[in-house]
DNA sequence: ATGGCACTCCCTGAGTGA
């Protein structure tokens, strides 16, 4: 089974790069993250008659996640718990059932910039509620994972030029431990876990010419649970799309699990 | 060396992003 997450920065703008993409790639599963829609302006026929299955959480102008799966998907489940006052779209889950059933969630997390302010509060916020819920997750010792745009850049070498991002919500030392803390549950970051050293991104600024430059970052991660973690054969990023027409500034990460 | 973009919407300019 091959899932992928993709933060497409936009459905409308991404409505024939993204399909492009899903016949080429042929993944299964897709977790995507700032639809930037209302559920109602979703395009799900697009990904219906290739066969997916949409469950969409959005709204307007800003954030949305979605999931699209050719396998069916139970218990949907759209909003991060610990907070009934947050109206930010920015997680969905559900459960895949294949040979065994996987729980996946998908997430986009905040960015957190300025740094201080109130958004780097409520980055910091939502990463603790994160931590609940994975915590939860582990507990279930089942096959699960967390996917998505986390808005982490987890080590030096995962950063271009890191001197660059210091001072950034995406690099400093809160957003850093608060992101190995949830690893510290147990999970595995798939992508790691196959492929070592620097220069691989899943984000380049349409600033600059940073794809030309491959002056990148690496923010969309995998979280496996030990259960899932034993099922992966591969995890790749198709860092050659962000060279395509009128990309998103995120590339897809994907992996295969034995499932 | 520096700066260089793109998305959204009843506000085509301002907020947001990373």
């Amino acid at each position: 089974m091959k899932i992928a997450t993709f933060n497409i920065n936009g459905i409308k703008a991404r409505a024939e790069a993204l399909p492009r993409w899903l016949d080429d790639a042929q993944p299964d599963v897709v977790l995507l993250q700032e639809i930037k829609s209302i559920d109602e302006n979703f395009p799900r026929e697009i990904f219906e008659e290739r066969g997916y299955n949409v469950e969409t959480h959005g709204q307007k102008s800003f954030n949305g996640v979605a999931i699209l799966s050719k396998l069916p998907l139970e218990d949907v489940s759209r909003g991060l718990p610990g907070d009934d006052e947050d109206e930010q779209a920015r997680w969905i889950e559900a459960t895949v059932i294949g040979k065994q059933a996987l729980r996946i969630c998908g997430l986009y997390l905040p960015n957190g910039n300025p740094v201080p302010g109130l958004k780097y509060d409520y980055k910091l916020a939502w990463m603790e509620r994160l931590y609940d819920r994975a915590r939860d997750l582990m507990a279930s010792e089942e096959p699960a994972l967390m996917a998505g745009d986390y808005n982490i850049i987890p080590q030096a070498e995962d950063a271009a030029r890191p001197d660059a991002w210091r001072e950034d919500a995406l690099f400093r030392p809160e957003s850093r431990a608060a992101f190995r803390k949830i690893l510290n549950l147990g999970f595995t970051e798939a992508f790691r876990a196959r492929t070592q050293g620097p220069g691989h991104y899943s984000f380049w600024d349409y600033q600059a010419g940073a794809w030309n430059k491959n002056d990148g970052i690496r923010i969309d991660h995998f979280l496996l649970t030990p259960q899932a973690a034993d099922l992966m054969q591969d995890c790749q990023i198709d860092a050659a799309i962000r060279g395509h027409e009128k990309p998103s500034d995120h590339v897809p990460v994907w992996i295969q699990l034995d499932l």
